[in-house]
DNA sequence: TAGGCCATCTGGTCCT
DNA sequence: AGGACCAGATGGCCTA
């Protein structure tokens, strides 16, 4: 289920104001409350009514004034609106590539799904693995291999760069990709 | 019920 | 100027 969360998000109000005194002057708030822009379903989520209140708008305020500085607070809703939405926008593509990298990973739990942290923490140390897999293949394969650890470091990056200047990051995948079938081979 | 995890909103800051 | 990125706040769902 896509339920884990947000089925129903009720008003956020989240504009550190407080609650506005019952809107005094409906017009702004319901044209909101009216989901224009403010409330839209998408994929099941909600998006909370934005309560925007026009700032104080005293007793004396022109009307004038008021006009220009509704439109304005309106335009700042909708900025806010499109900001929100690339932001969604933003973080669901941040979860596809958590996903990705989920997957990428070999874990043995698979009744539950890797928590971000999780999924970088197994990462990190798959990672490391693979590293020291590697350095272990570099003293077979490469000339001086015999030295100690840290130059065969040294010498794996300088390998690593070369191909990252010479082949971009496809040759460099390639070249792990040998890498890693060469080391199952042997 | 508390704690963990998450999605979303929001305002600030940086970058193009 | 506008979009991307970031971190804090908020609140829902789930599990122990």
């Amino acid at each position: 289920m896509k339920s884990k969360g947000k089925a129903v998000r009720p008003s956020r109000r989240s504009w550190s104001d407080p609650e506005p005194e019952q809107e005094p002057d409906t017009e702004p708030g319901s044209s909101e409350q009216e989901g224009s822009e403010a409330s839209v379903q998408i994929g099941g989520s909600w998006r909370g009514s934005l309560r925007r209140q026009g700032g104080g708008a005293g007793a004396g305020a022109s009307v004038g004034r008021r006009r220009r500085q509704q439109r304005g607070t309106k335009e700042r809703s909708v900025r806010r609106l499109e900001s929100n939405e690339r932001e969604r926008q933003r973080m669901h593509k941040l979860n596809n590539a958590f996903q990705a990298l989920r997957e990428a990973i070999p874990h043995v739990r698979t009744d539950r799904k890797l928590s971000k942290i999780e999924t970088l923490t197994l990462a990190k140390n798959y990672i490391k693995s693979l590293t020291t897999i590697i350095l272990d293949m570099s003293g077979a394969c490469l000339p001086d291999g015999g030295g100690p650890s840290g130059a065969s470091a040294v010498r794996l990056l300088q390998c690593y760069q070369q191909h990252l200047q010479e082949e971009g990051e496809d040759g460099l995948t390639q070249y792990l990709t040998d890498m890693q079938s060469f080391n199952q081979d042997s």
